[in-house]
DNA sequence: CTGCGGTCCTGAAGGC
DNA sequence: TGCCTTCAGGACCGCA
């Protein structure tokens, strides 16, 4: 799923890809995902692509725009070049067809077209016409940015001391913290050697020393390997490509098989309705 | 305030 | 083989 590595991977790719280009034409297969009126974007050029937790933002000329969610399944596939039937006819891309059965929204630019797949249809792209007081209130309730100096210790002590929830929900409350979901929390909590059902308020400086530590150092990890494509999940790079952090998992979807550091074996709970995956023996 | 459970959606996987 | 049920999950909403 798009978590911050996955959407910052496609963020660091449109940079280079789409910028300086304009904005031809929309194809919206899915209009529940895509509610906007298209001609409010119509000739407004990217000016600049960025993410802000696992928000991705298109921004456009004219104070204009476009708010992207990807949830669990989104996608965004640039197929560079001039082609004009590609809206009608599927063409062959790097093992996808293009438009294929799970394209929702086709964008042609000036070089050419930025399909928005999403298999389970959760994901939606906003069009803001004033992008700069819209931006502000849709993105206001968002927490501090791992890769920030907002996210330190005394932050994390703060928003821990206050809650007796488990901890991995803490993680995955975006208004806590921006962009972690369901794979990293389980990696940074391994890592960290934190039982994920461990009440927040109980964990100590030093454990959260090593977890806000720890978060960093999946995040970065994910990023360098391009984000993760796990088996049951669809997300991929913009040129089709897939990611490859889900090979250094070491215990998401790992229920049953060894601890990579005590060799007890791997246990699933759910935990607020998501799986949750651990080592009872190592994480305390 | 917390903590539920339902909702959206589809394809894969499991049961019989 | 084939039909039916169950499951996965980010964000949000309503309810107790």
């Amino acid at each position: 799923m798009p978590e911050l590595p996955e959407v910052e991977t496609i963020k660091r790719y449109l940079d280079k890809a789409i910028i300086g280009q304009k904005v031809l034409g929309i194809k919206i297969l899915s209009k529940k995902q895509f509610p906007g009126n298209p001609k409010d974007v119509i000739d407004e050029k990217i000016t600049a692509v960025y993410r802000r937790g696992k928000n991705l933002i298109i921004e456009l000329s004219g104070n204009k725009a476009l708010l992207c969610h990807l949830k669990l399944t989104g996608q965004f596939i640039w197929w560079p070049g001039k082609n004009k039937a590609v809206f009608k006819k599927p063409i062959p891309f790097n093992g996808q067809e293009l438009p294929g059965k799970t394209t929702r929204v086709i964008i042609k630019l000036s070089k050419g077209n930025l399909f928005f797949n999403d298999l389970r249809k959760f994901g939606w792209i906003k069009i803001l016409t004033n992008s700069e007081k819209q931006l502000t209130d849709n993105l206001a309730k968002l927490g501090p940015e791992p890769f920030s100096k907002d996210f330190n210790n005394a932050y994390l002590q703060n928003i821990f001391l206050k809650t007796s929830k488990p901890i991995k929900l803490v993680l995955l409350d975006q208004e806590k913290i921006a962009g972690i979901g369901n794979i990293y929390a389980n990696e940074a909590l391994f890592l960290a050697k934190i039982n994920p059902q461990k009440p927040a308020k109980n964990l100590k400086p030093d454990d959260i020393q090593r977890l806000r530590k720890a978060v960093l150092r999946v995040l970065e990890q994910g990023i360098k390997y391009g984000g993760s494509s796990a088996s049951d999940e669809a997300y991929i790079r913009p040129d089709a490509s897939q990611g490859s952090y889900q090979q250094h998992f070491k215990v998401y979807q790992k229920q049953g098989q060894k601890c990579p550091r005590c060799k007890n074996p791997i246990k699933r709970v759910d935990l607020g309705g998501r799986g949750t995956f651990f080592c009872p023996k190592c994480q305390n």
